[in-house]
DNA sequence: AGGATTATTTGAGCACTGCTTACATTAAAT
DNA sequence: ATTTAATGTAAGCAGTGCTCAAATAATCCT
């Protein structure tokens, strides 16, 4: 093993890793209790540490949060990529691709997305993550309305619309306002279809919601 | 004055009125630091009154939330019920206002409508409340089917859909996620026209884009 | 009216929180 | 091996949710 800081050596009086130990305590504070149910005591605690520690790795409470939003957007981020990179190369597969992806997102990561999407703990990464899965998606976007594949109309507003859509959908879940097993249900590939003006077969939405499926493993 | 209970008398023992100042309290905490920021003593102290007291008047925390999001969702309906009553006599002309009138509610009443919004203050009215206007959806969906007014497919569907997009549009605008400019400019409308497939002509884009500036105030 | 009853408000107190500070222990650098 | 820096502990401050016995005021009842 050349690794020099890794393992949690029990009884030993440096944790090793207690930076990522608080972090993961937190999302599961936040996934319990919501957003109000973290304290650094409590991660603490759950790192089996003394109630001060979680402070020589977070400067703050607000830095703890903002390093579970960080988190979060750096998974998002790649969750998209890896969406678009394994779509069939067609501008509106890959986009409702990706939609689809943003949705499992949230329902398989609750508690980082709510941290995400908190004003206060706003972080310049998720602004700077967000900004690039913008640029993809407007070249997307682009490409698809040159091929007829994608509707007429400025690329932003399409844009705003398909993120609202999607953020919608993923919050109506992560906020209970929808039950899991209706939500990800043709739902996302109708309504993704709808706004890409690709109203497709029947064949295409089984095959997100397929996607959808699989990837959630919600539904039997 | 046949009141018995009202004015806020200064310099007496008894308020009068504490528990509607308590939750204006708790509101303009809301909104000024976030859910997280509001608490009990804080309220108290905005009110003018000692620590121990709300708690005559809520039992909880969680009880002044509640109560804050039960305010929310009278508020809701009740605009939603006055955009449909005022909007043209016609299913899509209606859904759209009320669409409309959904994200110039969330504008206009961000603290409530972010405490509304949290699993952990869930109430039932709000539930009800939900049902409501669900049913009321339901009926104008039917009714613009039949006269082509509104595209085909599971009222249900539809209803998911739209309630999804507005709810993604208002919480974007709630969260930070997007600028208040960039919101109701013609977007609520375009997209919900997209959504009821009627893809209108310019006129109607206009018309829609004037109501929301109007309930707004927020382009000039 | 005036005394008993009831509804509010207070103020002290408990366990908890965020956060700081002085100090102990260990790992890393020289 | 000794110094140095990093990481942990423990105690303590102010603020929090919440409770409870008084204190105070409004109301009800003859």
């Amino acid at each position: 093993m050349i690794e020099s800081v890794a393992k949690n050596k029990r009884g030993s009086y440096h944790h090793g890793n207690l930076r990522e130990a608080v972090l993961r305590a937190a999302v599961e504070l936040v996934e319990r209790d919501g957003p109000a149910g973290v304290s650094m005591r409590a991660a603490a605690r759950i790192a089996g540490v003394s109630s001060g520690a979680p402070f020589r790795h977070f400067e703050d409470k607000a830095a703890l949060m903002t390093a579970v939003a960080d988190e979060g957007a750096g998974r998002l981020v790649q969750a998209l990529r890896q969406a678009h990179d394994q779509a069939p190369d067609e501008p509106a597969e890959r986009f409702r691709a990706m939609g689809i992806a943003y949705v499992c997102f949230a329902v398989e990561n609750p508690g980082h997305f709510r941290v995400m999407h908190m004003p206060e703990y706003a972080s310049p990464l998720l602004r700077s993550a967000s900004e690039t899965t913008r640029e993809r998606m407007r070249a997307l976007i682009v490409a698809g309305q040159a091929t007829g594949a994608i509707s007429q109309g400025d690329p932003d507003d399409l844009i705003m619309a398909a993120h609202a859509l999607v953020y919608g959908l993923a919050r109506m879940f992560v906020d209970g306002l929808a039950a899991a097993e209706g939500i990800a249900d043709h739902l996302v590939a109708d309504v993704a279809a709808r706004i890409t003006g690709v109203f497709g077969s029947g064949v295409q939405a089984a095959g997100a919601r397929a996607t959808a499926t699989e990837r959630t493993g919600l539904y039997d």
